[in-house]
DNA sequence: TTGAAAGCGCTAACAA
DNA sequence: TTGTTAGCGCTTTCAA
C-alpha cells in the first residue's frame, strides 16, 4: 500500500512546484506539456509529481482551455443494439484520439433529448452526436449549432441544419427488398416501424428530406409503385409501440378479410417483438406468413429458418459520426454532408410463396 | 430564430448580475438557487438571466463546489448485451438523480480498465461504477478506494476491496442446471467461458471470493460431485476467445473419441458463437448436441428449439450499483456488501438425452 | 438579505 | 527558459 492516508487533499500543481522548487508556471508547463521548459526542470517536476502522486484536475484545466476531451452521444436506446454497436464505433474512435464519452439516453422522447443537448452544452463537452428522435422538433439542435460547439447527427439527416449526418442508404434496398417480397407473390405486405407518424408526408418530395427510417418507407413505396400495385396503406403501421403494443398491431395485421402474408421489422427490436407473437400465434415462417427485418444481428441466421435481413454496417457508421466530430473538433471546417453507407439485401429463408388457401390465421 | 449571432462569447454570471442591476453573488445565489434571496432579485435574476439566455458553466460550477453531477461506469463490452441493459440501469437510476454518465469501454484489458479509472477520477467523477476485467490486477480499484472516491463494483466482487457489487447468486441455479444435464444422461459435458484462466484456483476455498462467473463453474463442479462423477477436466474452456477462437474450441470438444454430448456457453456473446459453429457443422440441438447458455436474451425462446438458459435480472443488478453509487455520493456510507440478485433456471427445449449411437459428430 | 473579495486548480500573457 | 501576475466562471467566506 503505497498511498498516504485516505481522503488526503488533492496534490495541486503548486505542492509539486514547491517539492521541485520551481515556480508553479513551469511546473505547470512541465506537468501540462506545454510551453518551455529545460530538461533539467522537467525532470525535477516529473519526480516531485510522481513521489507527490500528483494527478491533474482536468475540471480546472477544461476550464481555462475551453476544452474538455469529451464527447456528448446521445441516443434513443442504448439497449437498441443498433445503437450499442454504433456506440462502440463511436467509443474505439474516441479513444484512439483521447477523448471520452458522456451517453445520455433518451428513452426515443424528444424532451429528454432537448434536456440531454443542454446539459452536454453546459458541461462544456467539446462536441456531440445526436441520434434525433424527431426530425420535427429540431429547435434545441440549432441551439447545438448557434452555440458554436460541433455537431454530427447518427442515422438521421435534418435538413437546414447544416451538420453532418453519418447513416445507411436505405431506398435502394428497400425497393429491392420489397420488389423480392412482390415477386414472390406477395401484394398484402404489413411494415411496422417506429418512425413517428407525424414525420412522414406521404409525398416523397417532402422537406423532411431522406432518412434511412423514411428511406425504408419510401423504397417500399416505389416497390409496389413500379409493380403497378397500389401500396396497402392499411398495412403500414408507424409510432409502433406507443400506445399500441406491437403485438396487437401484428395481430391486427394479420386478422380480417385480407390480412398481410408478410410482415417487414424496421428493425431488430420490433422484430424480437413480431415473432414473439408469431410463436405465441402458433403461426410458422414462411408458411403462414413471409418475414423480414433490417439490421442483420448474429441471431438473424440462426433461426428457423434464418430470416431474410437488410444488413448496414453500424459500427462503421458510429465510427464515422465521431471522426466527422472530431475532425471539426480539430479544426477542419464542418461539411454538412450526409456520409452514406450502403446497405445490402441478405435473403435467407423467411420469405415464402404466400400461403393462398383461404384460412383465418388469427 | 431567438438566438443572436454565432459563436457569441458564453453569457457568464457577472453579465447577469449587470442586467439585473445585482451584484455578482447575488445573480449566482439566485442562478444557483442557494443562500439567501429576496424574491425581488430572484425575480430580476432570473427575467436577466432569460433574456440573456444564460447558461451556467457546469465546469466551473464544478470546480468549487467538488462535485461534478457525473458518474463514471467502466465496461469491457458495451456491445455486450449485458452491458448494454446494465447499462440502462444505471443511466435510468443515474438521471432519475440528475446524474450523468461517462461511459468507458475497456476491450476487457485490465491496463485499459486502469487508464479509463485514471481518466474518471482526473475528470473528477463523483463516484464510479466498474465491471472488472481481472480479480488478480485491482491496483487501480484500490487507487480509487483510497482517493476517497465512491466505487461500485458491477458483475463482480473483490474481496479485500471493501466496496459494494451487485450481481446475481449463480451458484445453486449452475449446480441446478449442471444437475438437470446429468439427469438427462449427459456425462461429457463442455463449458465455455470467458472467465481468466489463471483467475481461478480449483479450490473453491480460494480467496478470489465468489462471483457469478466463477460461480458457474463452481456449480458445475458441485454437481458432478453430488452425482459422484468426476468433472471432465478436458471439457473445461475457459479465457475464451483470446487466442483460440470459440469455434475452434467448439470443433475441439466434440471431436476425439469421447466428444462432449452437451455444451454450456457461459454467455450469450459465447452462445451466438457455439449457434453459428454448430450451425456449419450442421449439428442439430438437442439431437446431435444438447446446449444451454447463460442470460435469457430475447431471442433465445425464438430458436428451434427454444433454448434452455439461466436468466438473470441484469437491468435490476445495473440499477441497483447506481443506487448504491448514489447513496454513498450522497453522504451514506458505503456498506461493502454484495448485492445478491437471484438466477433462474428455465428449461426450454435445447437439452435431450444424449445421442448414444457410436458416431464421429466433426 | 446583500456585496466585496478571496479562492477552486489550472493556463496564458507578459516581462525578465 | 523562467517567474509573476492575471484570469477562466463560479461558489463561498466574511462583513455590512
Amino acid at each position: 500500500m503505497s498511498a498516504s492516508s485516505p481522503r488526503r487533499r488533492d496534490v495541486t500543481v503548486a505542492d509539486v512546484a514547491r517539492e521541485a522548487k520551481v515556480s508553479k508556471a513551469q511546473a505547470a508547463r512541465a506537468l501540462g506539456d506545454y510551453g518551455a521548459v529545460s530538461d533539467e526542470v522537467r525532470s525535477r517536476v516529473l519526480a516531485a509529481a510522481a513521489t507527490l502522486e500528483y494527478r491533474p484536475n482536468e475540471l480546472a484545466r477544461s476550464m481555462n482551455t475551453g476544452r474538455s476531451k469529451t464527447l456528448g452521444v446521445v441516443v434513443g436506446d442504448i439497449e437498441n443494439p443498433f445503437f450499442s454497436l454504433a456506440m462502440r464505433g463511436i467509443s474505439d474512435t474516441a479513444k484512439a484520439q483521447g477523448f471520452d464519452v458522456i451517453l445520455i439516453n433518451t428513452g426515443e422522447d424528444v424532451i429528454a433529448e432537448a434536456e440531454a443537448v443542454r446539459v452536454l452544452l453546459d458541461k462544456r463537452v467539446d462536441g456531440m452526436i445526436v441520434a434525433p428522435a424527431s426530425q420535427l422538433s429540431t429547435r434545441h439542435l440549432h441551439d447545438v449549432v448557434e452555440s458554436g460547439r460541433p455537431l454530427v447527427l447518427l442515422d438521421r439527416q435534418i435538413p437546414g441544419l447544416g451538420v453532418p449526418a453519418a447513416m445507411a442508404k436505405m431506398d435502394d434496398t428497400a425497393y429491392e427488398a420489397v420488389t423480392h417480397l412482390i415477386d414472390t407473390g406477395h401484394t398484402r405486405i404489413g411494415y411496422i416501424s417506429t418512425l413517428e407518424a407525424g414525420n412522414w408526408s406521404s409525398s416523397p418530395e417532402t422537406d423532411l428530406g431522406s432518412n434511412p427510417v423514411s428511406e425504408r418507407l419510401a423504397g417500399m413505396r416505389r416497390a409496389f409503385h413500379t409493380a403497378g400495385m397500389p401500396i396497402p396503406e392499411d398495412l403500414i403501421r408507424l409510432s409502433a409501440g406507443k400506445p399500441q403494443p406491437i403485438h396487437e398491431i401484428v395481430q391486427e395485421l394479420l386478422s380480417g378479410p385480407s390480412p398481410a402474408t408478410a410482415i417487414v421489422a424496421s428493425d431488430s427490436l420490433i422484430a424480437l417483438d413480431v415473432l414473439h407473437t408469431l410463436q405465441n400465434l402458433n403461426l410458422s415462417i414462411p408458411d403462414d406468413v413471409s418475414f423480414m427485418m433490417y439490421d442483420d444481428m448474429p441471431w438473424a441466421q440462426l433461426m428457423r429458418p434464418p430470416i431474410t435481413v437488410v444488413a448496414q454496417p453500424v459500427y462503421d457508421i458510429g465510427a464515422a459520426t465521431a471522426e466527422a466530430l472530431l475532425a471539426q473538433i480539430l479544426g477542419q471546417p464542418a461539411k454538412p454532408e450526409s456520409l452514406l453507407f450502403p446497405s445490402k439485401l441478405v435473403k435467407r429463408g423467411s420469405i415464402g410463396v404466400p400461403n393462398t388457401r383461404l384460412r383465418t390465421l388469427v
